[in-house]
Parts: structure tokens; C-alpha cells; sequence
DNA sequence: ATGTGTTCCTGTCCGC
DNA sequence: TGCGGACAGGAACACA
């Protein structure tokens, strides 16, 4: 489900409740998500501050006061939901226990952070904070898209003389860390690429254009709430609506909604995922 | 090394 | 109303 803009929105959501506060209990349905859990990951988190909400491409990371840090991806189909606290004259009640529920946080301040992941390929992990970096689910993780390391000059050197299209080139969280299908898509009708492309065959100054096209549509999707279309949900459960500006993804047989193009979007598979796109303005 | 297809799991939707 | 198949926001893994 969530690509990087689901994720900071869910951390921006959580860290009010989280930050500063005690994991007073917490509560580990099952032994496994994707991978197994940390052993004894209840009791390493019981009676633990969390210190710091943080983010690293599609983790949350929760910096612990006893130099741990518990690691988050919500693969496909998590959720991270507080319940029990105030947003302004909001009052969230804790809901009911739901299938799928697999850990959930209770905090010292009645707040309540609950994990739900229908399909399971979501996963947690607990580390020493000062080796984050060198994480296996971290260290080979490419630059964040919205910091100073997503340069133009960086990623024209990633993708030269690849033959990958860009679309998988983009994909790769090696090359830059934090998107996925949905804002690949976007983001390539923006820059007029052609996801089919070869990622080492776009002009200098197309693959120069496709930097702040990538940017901007990150910071407008944070600022939107993520993109909700089945899973997604804000940390208050709350819809993100940047789905509603798609220009082409979920848009197969719509018009091309570039001016004067006159084209229709397209849908076609590509290494087993869809990708949208106007054959017209995307060359 | 690089590129591609398969796999994990559950839920939903669509056509018959 | 039921049933089968396609598809879903991720990404590790096996293999050519």
C-alpha cells in the first residue's frame, strides 16, 4: 500500500501520540508478519519511552530510550491507528478489536497504536539506534527523493547505460528510496518519459526534469494525506485524498488529461505491475 | 552485474 | 447468491 508520502503522514499522525510517551503494555497477537517478530519483542518494549518518530523511505522507525529502535514497514495493506487521544475538539475512542490486529501499542497516556495488516507482507524489527544505518532493511536503501542526495546529477549517473525500463529503474529502492508504483506513474506523465523507456536512453535534460517533477508530487501527496485507495488510512483514520489528482494511475481508457494531447491513458504489465500511462505525450 | 518472473497473504471486485 | 479469476500501494528471492 503506502509509498513514502502514506508513511510520513502516518508518522505525522502517530508522533504526537508516541514521542515522549511509555509503551505501558504491549500487545503481540501473532509471531510473525512477513518475517518473524523480534523474540520477546513484548517484553523489550514494555516500559520503554519512545523518544523520537522517525522516517527512513517507507520505515518508521521509533527511537527507544534504552538505544533500541523499533522498525516499522507496513508492507502492502498496514495500518497504524491511534485511538484514545484528542485532535482538537476530537475525541478517538478505542475501536473494538478488529481480525488482523497484530500488535498494539498501549501507551502510559491511555493513547492506543494499533498495527493492522490484512495480507501480512508488513513487517517490524527491533536494532540498536547507532547501527540503523547498516541495517539489512536499511543499508541499501538509495538517496530519500526529497533530501539534497536525489540530486540531478546523481540519478543521471544511476541510470546510465542501464536497459531496465525506468519505470523498474524508479522502482528500485537502491537507486532512490520511498516511491512506488503509484507515484512512479504520476510522476512519469509529469516529466511526458514513457515508463517503458530504457532508463540509459532518456535525453540529459528529461531525466534532469524528472528531479522536481519527483519532488513536487511527494510534497504535494504529504500535503494531501497520502493517497487512499483501499488501505491507506492517516494514523487518525482519516482518508488521504491525492488519489483524487492521479492523472493516469487507476485511469485506464480515460483521456490523457495533458492539455491539448488528446490521448488515452493506457494500461499496460511490466515486470508484473501495472503501469498507466498516454502513449501520446509519454515518449 | 543486470534484468525478469515468482512468491508471500487476504480481500475485493467483476463477469458468468 | 455463489464461484472463479484478476488484481491490489512491496520487495526478497531464485534464476537466466
Amino acid at each position: 500500500m503506502p509509498e513514502l508520502p502514506e508513511v510520513e503522514t502516518v508518522r505525522r499522525g502517530l508522533a504526537p501520540a508516541m514521542e515522549g510517551a511509555i509503551i505501558a503494555r504491549a500487545q503481540v497477537n501473532r509471531p510473525d508478519l512477513r518475517w518473524p517478530l523480534p523474540e520477546r519483542m513484548a517484553d523489550r518494549l514494555t516500559g520503554r519511552r519512545v523518544t523520537r518518530l522517525g522516517r527512513r523511505s517507507k520505515y518508521l522507525l521509533a527511537d527507544l530510550d534504552d538505544g533500541q529502535t523499533l522498525i516499522v514497514h507496513l508492507g502492502m495493506s498496514g495500518r497504524m491507528q491511534v485511538s484514545g487521544i484528542r485532535i482538537g475538539i476530537f475525541h478517538h475512542d478505542h475501536p473494538a478489536p478488529a481480525k488482523h490486529d497484530h500488535v498494539v501499542l498501549h501507551m502510559d497516556t491511555g493513547a492506543r497504536i494499533t498495527f493492522n495488516d490484512a495480507r501480512r507482507f508488513g513487517a517490524m524489527d527491533l536494532a540498536p539506534t547507532r547501527e540503523l544505518d547498516s541495517h539489512w532493511l536499511i543499508r541499501d536503501l538509495g538517496p530519500e527523493p526529497t533530501g539534497n542526495g536525489f540530486s540531478e546529477g546523481y540519478l543521471a549517473a544511476r541510470l546510465r547505460g542501464r536497459m531496465t525500463p525506468i519505470k523498474a529503474a524508479l522502482l528500485d529502492q537502491r537507486i532512490v528510496s520511498g516511491l512506488g508504483n503509484i507515484y512512479v506513474c504520476e510522476a512519469l506523465h509529469r516529466a511526458g518519459i514513457s515508463p517503458l523507456r530504457k532508463a540509459g536512453r532518456i535525453a540529459p535534460a528529461r531525466v534532469a526534469a524528472l528531479v522536481p517533477v519527483i519532488r513536487d508530487i511527494l510534497a504535494e501527496a504529504i500535503d494531501a494525506g497520502g493517497s487512499s485507495l483501499r488501505d491507506h488510512r492517516q494514523a487518525d483514520g482519516q482518508l488521504g485524498y491525492f488519489q483524487h489528482t492521479f492523472r493516469v494511475y487507476g485511469r485506464e481508457n480515460a483521456p490523457c488529461p495533458t492539455d491539448g494531447c488528446g490521448g488515452t491513458v493506457r494500461r499496460v504489465v511490466q515486470s508484473g505491475r501495472s503501469s498507466f500511462y498516454c502513449p501520446l505525450c509519454q515518449r
